[in-house]
DNA sequence: GTTGATGCAAACGATTTGCAACTGC
DNA sequence: GCAGTTGCAAATCGTTTGCATCAAC
């Protein structure tokens, strides 16, 4: 991401702040531009291990509610993977994940004849639709290197 | 699902433990069975719960355990779900899931159109593909209808 | 100053584990 | 009889919550 773009994303997400009525404080826009950074799905622990080295007396609770609150405003999403721990990553380019079954690294990738489709009309009575993931599991070519040896 | 074919599934239950050398227990059983009769994604605790009646003595651990053996031999699927408790379904039709984002509830469908299509030829690079699951997320007309009230 | 946000510790829920008793082969 | 399986209880892990203090507005 381009300085630009980026300082363009952190005015966006004060503003959003500020039309929730949310207190910009430190920790929470410390959380959000390290997402903001980050390409790896973090954990909340994982930032929340990043953060401490910059903020230590952040605490893991604090990344949790933040999670929790920047979900419900809209900014990221929660992964769903089969793993206990939840992964999380700001909104982007539309894109899919794969998700190695032997290491659990999750990877992305995009796949723009799948956007384009559209949803088959059974859904229609099911209900409204939101938002669709496509999550492919296998093996990743790390883990079958390692397995090959 | 047909009385015949019922028993036939159990029959290749019964195939696939003998070869993979593990005990037909009573316990495995019945919550193979019961898998392939509940067509509503039961977590390990339902499972238990509906189970408990039949066979009092069962414990909530067995049914984890004896779910986690049965993903290993390839029998059922955990589902990916960003709710707490995991799912299980035995293996059927091809399908796909809708997550409602209000109640939790898992509906299935099918889509044809997709289950036909290639996947992109950049996940070569990423790794080898086992399956591809696609999770639709939304409101499901029930919640909606609540929601109207 | 007020109100909402944080840090701490304690609670919680889902899942896993160690171990002794048991059961299918 | 032996190896694998179960049931119980206790432990573990990720996540949530109550509450007093603190910081943003």
């Amino acid at each position: 991401m381009t300085e630009k773009k980026f300082h363009e994303q952190l005015l966006h997400f004060e503003q959003i702040c500020k039309d929730a009525g949310l207190k910009l404080t430190h920790q929470r826009l410390l959380i959000y531009t390290e997402l903001l950074k980050a390409h790896d799905h973090p954990s909340a622990e994982t930032l929340y291990k990043r953060l401490e080295k910059t903020l230590p007396t952040l605490s893991l609770d604090t990344v949790y509610r933040t999670l929790a609150t920047f979900e419900k405003l809209g900014l990221l999403h929660r992964l769903e993977t089969v793993t206990s721990q939840a992964r999380y990553e700001v909104f982007g380019l539309r894109h899919h994940h794969f998700l190695c079954d032997v290491c659990g690294q999750l990877y992305d990738f995009v796949w723009p004849p799948f956007d384009t489709m559209s949803l088959p009309p059974s859904l229609n009575e099911i209900g409204t639709v939101d938002r669709t993931s496509v999550v492919v599991h296998g093996t990743c070519a790390a883990c079958a290197a390692k397995k090959g040896h």
